[in-house]
RNA sequence: GGGCAGUUAGCUCAGCUGGAAGAGCAUUUCCCUUACAAGGAAGAGGUCGCAGGUUCAAGUCCUGCACUGCCCACCA
């Protein structure tokens, strides 16, 4: 068997994704035997390729998938994509645009073409790139937000709404995104903050000389103010609410009024209210029963304005209003103000609030009985300090508008009834999966279909039950089966956006929480703690990362900083040294393959010969044990560094170091022996990392089992289970190590050539330990490289030798000619202070009398040995210095 | 304005139910020892954000404060 030095991960990972995918590694079918365990990939919009963020939650959800396969459930995880509505029709559009044609040069047939067209080139590069991750996704249940099966559900969905009266149009105050021409529910509004002016202006009144100051940072909607308020407790005010002022440069009359929302120390106290832009205003404009004028139209243009104004975009007439104001003495002052302003989550433009006749999604019930469920435990947060936040948002929701005013999405499928000229008649709309035959009202032929689509979050929401077909057959085996499934993960940023929807939809169409678990993930960011974006140029690609240290490697490094909840900082040194651990990994595994080469009749059941057999037996149990606790638990970061900790702390740099002596033992069977060990404790340590580093886990697994019968990919062989191995095996080790590690360091100190072997006198000063190092003599002498060792009682310091105090021994290395003087004098004196130091620790504690009276009884015997032990190696460096040269 | 996280070695982060400060990277010294130089051995490096409190004992629990980040909110 022939191993490269060095692991060549594109070979390798070549060969196993095709193998898993040929072979249909992770498909899944209902089996009512087997216990399911189901998740949903978030499906990633088709305008996208794979970035960190992905790769970072394709990764852990594989390490789940991959986890609960080997503790053997019948796991199914499902891939699909998203339409993306808004996105992906911004990014043909954004190609027509460098044709110089618009969608509309096209029209809506030819511009859904293109974007079908558009789909079928680029749509499946992300699916692409989660293969070469190596996700276990059943490839045979690929789903699409809009094909067939998933476009049933929609419509499917939206019309049991619509019948149960939860689905209504009307004329509301709603975002709107100029530069996409389309509303937007109030989640896609994302707010940032810019540095903009604050007007004062007088408002006249009608009556008298008198006047009323009005603050605002939108001067423009003067034009629709249909009021002005104050609070009502403002003194300042009291005698003019119910008092009439003219509108400044139209002269037309509006009242004052009074509300609680104004707040008394801003600006003056009195607001201008704009009830069609703004929504504050219009809440307060609904109590007060003011009416409504709508100023700025869907274009971003001014209407219903003096014809001076008319056509000019928002801007514009800003500058207008603001010179002419100030021409005809109105403006008292401009202040400079930081606010808040909102803009489209797609493609950042000025969001403005204005009224339109939209179709909205009644949420109330909905919304309580999410709440409910989540209150009731049926399903948990990970981390759950995120439950607090999504109850909140539920609680206060308001209802969706679901209408977009695009084309590409799912079309609202809404009939109106027309005439013969084409015009809508008073009719009835009806919901329905196609066009009705005959109006049941006035048995007319004609309709027409509502023109909006489905905003994209309305698919997306029902993902849990479409993927099984819900909108084809809500009885089928595989929805029962599966839902509702396991566990979902994503990021927070589309907790509300997705889950929370997720959540209603699948309590009112299943009667069931779609998920019992609910895994949060941070949010990757470079090195400097930015979040990566394209126009930062900060961004990562995990497809240049896998390519350069490999998919172990990349998904390593990601599973290591995935603290639950939490953001990230990944930087390229990680993945480096993810690399290096999978190259270690590789290493290791090459070493005991290339050594039981030609051994014949390995033994499965193992023997332990030796304590330190029992020692790594016992590492094992304990590892394993924390580690599926991680995997469990969502810990991915935690298991990350469990296995790489055991296997190159405990494995590598102890184990198999110790075992060299025997693995090349010339007596068989001792070789035999300790090469089973060494395999049985691989093969676990492969299983347990195998959830993260799948490729290299798979390959050294074949490997391994080269000459097996019926070989079993390790993504297919559950966990051989691991004895816990009840020995005081771990706390003989550390005494071992600890002679070793202070010889070595005391070579070092002393300037002592790696190369050369010395002797060593071991002086037993506690008989309770001087087995573990005699009957390991040749491990000391093999890892500290000595060349021999003399036991004994009362042995007294050599002249020109070395001292190091360690597993009840105080250890002599003569170095006759080599020894620096000074240098050991040096050394035992910082030795001393050290010692002395501790004392003084221990001491003062042990003089304390409220210590010795309730601290617990261990731990004042814990204290108690330091300071003898700290004594006892004072008095052992002053008799050894007598002796020094 | 409210809420939630974070603040530990130069950098990125672990530290569970409170009992002598940990890892990786970087750094210093030595070593190409037949698994691995993508490696090995040994070091150096920390008043655990600040101030109080509880406790025999606090990085760990409580309170307040500061700073950073995120989320929510009707910042006219």
């Amino acid at each position: 068997m022939e191993m490269e030095k060095v692991y060549n991960s594109k070979e390798i990972e070549k060969k196993w994704r095709k193998y898993w995918i040929e072979n249909k590694t992770f498909s899944a079918k209902s089996d009512k035997n087997r216990k399911p365990f189901a998740m949903v990939i978030p499906p990633a919009n088709v305008t996208g390729s794979l970035h960190m963020g992905h790769a970072l939650n394709a990764t852990l959800q594989d390490i789940i998938i991959r986890f609960k396969k080997l503790q053997g459930y019948n796991t199914l995880w499902v891939p699909g994509t998203d339409h993306g509505g808004i996105a992906t029709q911004n990014v043909v559009e954004k190609l027509l645009m460098k044709e110089g044609k618009t969608k509309y040069d096209l029209g809506r047939e030819k511009f859904l073409e293109k974007m079908w067209q558009w789909r079928a080139e680029t749509g499946d590069t992300i699916l692409d790139q989660l293969k070469k991750l190596g996700c276990g996704l059943d490839w045979d249940r690929l789903a699409f937000t809009m094909d067939e099966s998933r476009s049933k559900a929609v419509k499917k969905a939206f019309i049991r709404l619509f019948d149960k009266g939860l689905i209504y149009r009307g004329k509301k105050l709603v975002n709107w995104c100029f530069r996409c021409g389309t509303a937007l529910s109030d989640i896609e509004v994302e707010y940032e903050n810019e540095s903009s002016n604050l007007w004062y202006i007088k408002y006249p009144l009608r009556d008298s000389d008198g006047y009323i100051v009005i603050a605002t940072t939108r001067p423009e909607t003067m034009f629709g103010d249909t009021a002005v308020a104050v609070n009502l407790d403002d003194e300042r005010y009291a005698e003019l609410i119910g008092k009439t002022v003219k509108l400044p440069l139209v002269n037309r009359e509006i009242k004052i009024i009074s509300d609680y929302a104004i707040d008394k120390s801003f600006g003056t106290g009195a607001v201008k209210i704009t009830p069609a832009h703004d929504a504050v205003d219009n809440e307060i404009a609904k109590r007060n029963d003011i009416e409504t004028i709508e100023i700025i139209n869907t274009d971003g243009k001014m209407m219903n304005v003096p014809p001076k104004y008319c056509g000019l975009s928002v801007e514009e007439a800003r500058k207008e209003v603001v010179k002419n104001l100030e021409a005809a003495g109105f403006l008292v002052k401009t202040e400079n103000y930081d606010h808040s302003v909102g803009k489209c989550y797609r493609c950042s433009g000025k969001i403005e609030s204005l009224m339109s006749e939209q179709w909205f999604l009644r949420v109330r019930e909905m919304s309580k009985e999410a709440v409910d469920a989540t209150n009731a435990g049926r399903m948990s947060f990970h981390p759950q300090s995120w439950k607090k936040p999504y109850v909140l948002w539920l609680e206060n929701l308001k209802d969706w508008c679901i209408s977009r005013q695009i084309w590409w999405g799912h079309r609202i499928p809404v009939y109106y009834c027309v005439d013969g000229k084409g015009n809508r008649t008073d009719c009835k709309p009806v919901a329905s999966f196609d066009k009705p035959s005959e109006c049941s009202c006035c048995k007319s032929k004609n309709f027409i279909q509502d023109e909006d689509v489905l905003d994209t979050w309305f698919s997306s929401a029902l993902w849990p039950i479409s993927v099984f077909n819900w909108g084809e057959d809500e009885n089928n085996g595989d929805l029962k089966y599966f839902y509702p499934e396991s566990v979902l993960a994503t990021g927070h940023e589309i907790i509300y956006l997705w889950v929370a929807r997720m959540v209603q939809f699948g309590l009112e169409f299943m009667k069931d929480i779609p998920y019992g678990d609910v895994f949060i993930h941070g949010i990757v960011r470079d090195k400097r703690g930015k979040k990566m974006s394209k126009s930062l140029g900060n961004v990562v690609d995990p497809c240049d990362i896998m390519d350069k240290y490999g998919t172990d490697a990349l998904r390593f490094a990601l599973a290591q900083t995935a603290a639950p909840g939490r953001d990230m900082q990944i930087s390229e040194e990680s993945f480096l040294a993810a690399r290096n651990f999978v190259n270690k990994i590789w290493n290791a595994s090459r070493f005991i393959i290339m050594n039981s080469e030609d051994v014949a009749g390995l033994d499965e059941n193992i023997q332990s010969a030796e304590f330190v057999d029992e020692w790594i037996l016992a590492e094992l149990a304990r590892t394993a044990l924390k580690i599926k606790a991680s995997y469990e638990s969502y810990d991915i970061d935690s298991a990350a560094r469990e296995i790489y900790d055991f296997f190159w702390t405990k494995y590598c740099d102890w184990y198999i170091e110790l075992s060299k002596i025997r693995v090349m033992s010339a007596d068989l069977n001792v070789k035999k022996q300790t090469l089973s060990i060494l395999i049985y404790v691989l093969k676990a340590a492969l299983q347990l990392m195998s959830p993260i580093m799948p490729f290299i886990a798979e390959e050294i697994w074949r490997i391994l089992n080269r000459n097996e019968k019926n070989i079993r990919i390790i993504s297919e062989s559950p966990f051989t289970e691991i004895k816990d191995v009840n020995s005081d095996s771990i706390e003989k080790m550390k005494v071992l190590q600890d002679i070793i590690v202070k010889i070595r360091t005391l070579r070092s100190e002393m300037d002592i050539s790696p190369a050369m072997w010395i002797e060593a006198l071991f002086n037993i000063l506690d008989s309770d330990k001087e087995k573990i190092a005699m009957e390991n003599e040749s491990y000391i002498k093999q890892l500290a490289k000595i060349s021999s060792i003399r036991f004994g009682k009362n042995i007294t310091r050599p002249k020109n030798s070395a001292l190091a105090v360690a597993g009840g021994f105080e250890i002599f290395l003569p170095l006759e000619g080599l020894i620096n003087i000074e240098k050991e004098r040096a050394r035992l004196a910082k030795g001393i202070a050290l010692a002395k130091r501790e004392i003084d620790r221990t001491s003062l504690k042990l003089r304390d009398e409220n210590f010795i009276k309730r601290a617990a009884e261990s731990e004042i015997e814990k204290i108690k040995l330091r300071f003898r032990e700290a004594n006892l190696k004072i008095e052992r460096i002053n008799e050894s210095l007598k002796f020094l040269g």
